[in-house]
Order: C-alpha cells, then structure tokens, then sequence
DNA sequence: GCCTCCAAGTGTTACGTATAACTTCCTTCC
DNA sequence: GGAAGGAAGTTATACGTAACACTTGGAGGC
C-alpha cells in the first residue's frame, strides 16, 4: 500500500495497479492507444481514482519545459472591466488546456513589486495591459512571449498588440455631442500616463478641431470618484463661460463629474451633459443614466490570449482593433441656448 | 559561452564563474556564510546578472515539494471588494516569500471549472470565500491547507475560518433603523446560497423581532443592479402596507433598490430610507450617498493569509472576528409618518 | 612532526514526470 | 516453419535545482 502521509505518486498508481510508472503516464496522458490495452488502461484508471492521484506539476512543468500557464498583468481590479478580460482570456485559454495567473499590478502591496516574484509560478507568456506599465520592466528582462493589451503598436518593442478602438469610440461621442449642438467640451482626462488615455485626448481634440467655433478645455484627475469631483469642481469654477459638455475618460470619471455637478447644483443633461467610457455597471446606476461607449472586454481578453498562443505557436496574430460602440442615454442632450 | 538560445541554467553560471552548480545554488540561496568566499560569491553574483539568469520555478518546486504560492478563490471579480482582500493577503504573502495566485470563480468560463487545472501553477494552500462554494469540491478533493473567508465556523469541515463580524454589522444597521422609527423594513437578500448572506437574514430578524411591533418581509434578487431593481419593483408593488426602508445585503443591490425607487417616483430617504452593506465606491456614487456597513477587505485578506501561513507552519490560526462599521448617510431618515 | 580542525569548496543524488528506445510475446503470412 | 510485424508493455533517462556527504589544502596546537 502506498505511504499514506504524502501524496500519491505516479509510482505508486503504477505498483497499485501492477503496471510500470510509465505505463501510468501513458494511460493518464491519454497516448496510450495502441501501446496499451483497454483492459489494463482501464485498470490504471481505477487505481489512481482510489488512490486520489493528482500529477506532480512542478515535475511535469519541469519534463516538459513549459506549464501552460500564462501572466495576464492588469493596473487593478477595481472594476468589472479587467473581470471581463480576465473571463475572456480564461475561457480561450481553458479550450486549450492552458491556465491563466492574475498579477495585479500593485498599488501598495509591497516590495515584492516583481509579478513573477508575486505569481511565483512559472510562465510561458504574458499578457500586459499598457496601463499596468510599471511592472513590465522585469517583464522584458526575461524574453517570454509578450502581448500588450491598448498600447501603442509602434512603440511597444515588437510585442504583439491587441487594442480596442477607442479611437472611434471618441469620433462616436464627439460626434454625438457636435449633432447634438455642443461647442465648448470639458475633456476629464484620466491622469494616468497610457497610451489609451493619449488616444482619447488626442482623438477628441482632432475631431472637435474639425468644425469652426469649437473649443476643449482639459482637467485632469485620478481615477477615482473623489479626485474627479475635486477636478470638475475646480474646473466648472475657474473663469471662461461654462463647457456645455464633459467628456470622460471613463465612466469611473464621469460619477465623479456627476457629483461635482450636484453640488454645484448644475442638473444633467439640462444644464450640461456627460458622456463616459466603458459601459460598467455603474453607468446605469448612476442618475440620469450615463451615455458611454461600451467595450467588450471579455472579447478583448479573448483576443489577447488568442494573440498569445499565436506567438507561442510561431503564427502571426490576428490583426484588426476591436470595435467599440457608443450607447445614448439620459446623460446627454442639446445644450440650453447657444 | 552559454547557448543563447535557452534559458541560462545554474550550471551555465557555474561554469562562467568558473564553480561547482553547488556553489552557485549556495551562493544565490543566501546560505554561503562560511561555505563560500566573499570573492567567489561575489564573482557568481556577476555572472549570474551577467546571463540574465532567473531560476527555473518547476525545478525548484520540485525539488523543494512546495511552491511558496496559494491560491485564493473569490466568487468574481466585479468589485472592488474582493480585490482588497487580494491586496491584503498578497501583502502579507510578499512579506513571507509567498505568492498570490486569483481563481475567479467562474460563471460562464467553460469546462474547465477546475480551479487547479485553471491556475495549473503547483499550490502550497487554498483561501477560499465561502461565495465561492461550488468551486471547492475538487479543492477538498486534494487534501491541501485551506481556509475559509466568511464562513460557517461548525461546519467547514475542519478547515480554519476567518470571518468579518457581519453579525455585528447588521445589528448596527437594526439598531440604526429602529432608532430612527422605522417598523416595516423590507430585506432585500441575496439570492446565493451562502453562510455570509444567512447570517445577515438571521440577525436582522432577531434584532427586529426584538421590538414589538416590527414586521421584517424579505425580497430575493441576483447580485446585480438589474436583478434588484426588477424584485424591488415588485415587493414594493405587492398587497400591505409599504415598508419605510430597504436593507440590503450588499451595495450593489442597494444601487438596484435606488433605481426601482427612482422608476416608482418614492424619493430616499424622504419616502423609504436604504441601507447596503460593502461601502464599494459606488455607494458614494448614487445619490444619496448610501447609508452602509464597511468593511475592512484589505484587513480580511491578511487576516485570510495569516491563517493560512499559521496553517502551514503547524500553528493554531489567530480566532476572532474582524470589526466593520456602520457609516451613516444620506440615505437613511426617520420614517415620514407612523 | 603529526594530528586536528576549519575554510572553501566539489561530487552526487533525488524530487516526479514524459518519452525515446528497447523487449517480449503472439499472430499472421508465405 | 520461419520471418515479419504489431500489440503490450518495460527500462532508462533527462529536465534544473537544493542539499547532504565528502574532499582538499593549509593553519594551529602540543
């Protein structure tokens, strides 16, 4: 009988069951067709299910030279957004037998600032959104296969990328907001140093350019409620006729700008509209119901991970941004008088 | 020269330094000290950093029998809350050279609901939330360390718990209403079969039934906005008299309650005051700011791993419940008339 | 001058798995 | 009846690390 005080080895399936270890791993493998009968397979079966077997993954991961484990970094779980992507990239990942580790790039957990230190398991890739940015430096020390989530394709080393189109995001809601009559835009700009947050702004300013008499202030803010009502107030109160619109970086933002605007006593959409970015929960928790531009973020994770397994393989990933959609709601309409 | 093509093992170290692989195990171990000279030591330091060497996990893992990583298990990922447990325990597991490895547990994943074939990565121990039930099975099935987050302390099988004192919480939420003079309160609970959202139910009704006169009627929804709005709307449209105020069991259900409220035309707290229970950012985000219990999540994620490491080490885990506190706001006012 | 002891290492092994290479036995075919 | 070939296994090995047991050369003691 095997030593009951330490796991099952597969070793002890195969004395178990009166076969070699190897015979074990072939059944368990499932190679074992045409090397080994069904009788004595099915027999290897019974006796690592009697015995509890569970397989060795270090020593596996160490004869195989790779785990079938994947890094997705992303800045924080504070919303749904990463969820999704995380479900996205789990799922792809799951229909190929690979599993996926969650680093969260810290925000004071600690010295152990190094994700894989963090993971502690051993990595056959990454997948990095861009604004997680900070913890990528250890990440390129070690030349795993890297995808980067929302970062700019030219400037991202030769890693692969996959983004969504925040740029026509952006085009929507300057759009939306120009046919709805608005000229002057209070752009409330995540103040987080990304890519995607540069695309916004760059975006907006270049569609609002296009049409005379227009005319976008900017207020950056953290991205947290509190500093995006502190932001807004500050910038609703400063000199200079009012913006008729705010444009969010995202909607985490927008309720920030929503309780800026209540205390200001400022109602929206009457006195002034509101859009955001990113179709969470919250927008349509909030009051009146945010317009935003919803982004599939677990079809963004599941591209990552397709992306990944891509350059694990040798193939070229898929090409293409992901396409995003604006959704109206109550938060926007035409400004009062011109 | 070592092979470029591989990754730098810890004998290609030792034979740039010219030493034994021991040596170098020795030296990078941190266990030298009157073994190796401070020169030597030094020297396959350099190499070392020279190769760009990172040592193989799995060889390590397997060798040592353990992996220095657990794996917590939480019911999703779509607030903030759970994301401050990670943060705490990853803390305390940095502190302690452990890794944090983040099992969502799936709704819509697929197949493979297996936590461990999902983080593949080789596991020291488990912490579990209790909301995360149906994915614990397989985690009994294996016979690692666990512990329970929010769980029934008589019947975890043994396992080690680490609860927040919801109890208590809700009996400050009770005490908060009945105080003001409220008397018909609607519970709207939780539609998941969990110890956490039990005891909320089970302390409401005995705190109420205290006071003669009460009348405690309960509503069940889904944990999300839609799910609450839609049987709020349909608990407060029933037969009877209507209740004076909500409590409900997390945040986001209050958020839902809001926006029933909100469609209704029932203003808060002037017509029905509302409590929740979380203190996410959302609950500063509706309007009125909500009337809630908070809960320490960072506290309770080191707590979680400090259990487990107490688990690990043969020591008996710290006991005590974690303290929460009531946060009064706008959302909660005497009932308008008796 | 010989024994002892310590500093500074080296040689070797085991962890549990997957798989390439080999063996053995039985059937089939000419 | 002998060779060929396949079915059903087994034997042996390597993955990279950590650590135990051993070696060597010199310093110190009496």
């Amino acid at each position: 009988m095997a030593r009951s005080s330490t796991r099952p080895t597969s070793r002890d399936v195969a004395h178990a069951a009166g076969v070699s270890q190897a015979a074990v791993s072939l059944v368990l493998g499932d190679k074992w067709r045409g090397r080994v009968s069904e009788t004595t397979a099915e027999r290897v079966r019974q006796a690592a299910r009697d015995l509890g077997y569970r397989p060795n993954l270090a020593a596996r991961n160490l004869r195989l030279g790779r785990t079938r484990t994947v890094l997705l970094v992303v800045p924080a779980l504070t919303t749904e957004f990463f969820a999704g992507v995380y479900t996205g990239a789990a799922r792809v990942a799951a229909a190929h037998g690979f599993g996926v580790v969650l680093y969260p790039s810290p925000e004071g957990i600690g010295p152990a600032r190094d994700p894989f230190a963090s993971a502690q398991a051993a990595l056959d890739g990454v997948i990095a959104s861009s604004m997680a940015a900070d913890a990528l430096t250890d990440i390129r020390g070690d030349q795993l296969p890297l995808v980067m989530l929302d970062s700019d394709p030219a400037g991202s080393l030769g890693a692969a990328t996959v983004n969504l189109d925040i740029a026509d995001g952006v085009r929507q809601v300057a759009e939306h907001l120009l046919n709805l009559g608005h000229r002057r835009v209070l752009h409330l700009a995540a103040d987080v140093p990304s890519w995607t947050f540069e695309v916004r702004a760059r975006e907006l300013a270049a569609r609002m350019a296009a049409v005379p008499g227009t005319e976008v202030r900017t207020a950056r803010a953290p991205i947290s409620i509190d500093g995006a009502r502190t932001a807004t107030e500050a910038a609703l109160t400063a000199a200079g006729p009012r913006p008729t619109a705010i444009v969010c970086d995202d909607d985490k933002l927008a309720a920030g700008a929503y309780k800026a605007l209540r205390r200001l006593g400022l109602r929206i959409p009457d006195d002034i509209s509101v859009t955001g970015l990113d179709d969470l929960a919250l927008a349509t928790a909030i009051d009146p119901e945010l317009t935003t531009v919803r982004l599939d973020a677990e079809l963004f994770g599941e591209r990552g991970m397709r992306a990944l397994l891509a350059v694990l393989e040798g193939r070229r990933p898929e090409s293409g941004d992901i396409p995003v959609q604006l959704v109206v709601r109550g938060s926007t309409a035409p400004p009062r008088t011109p």
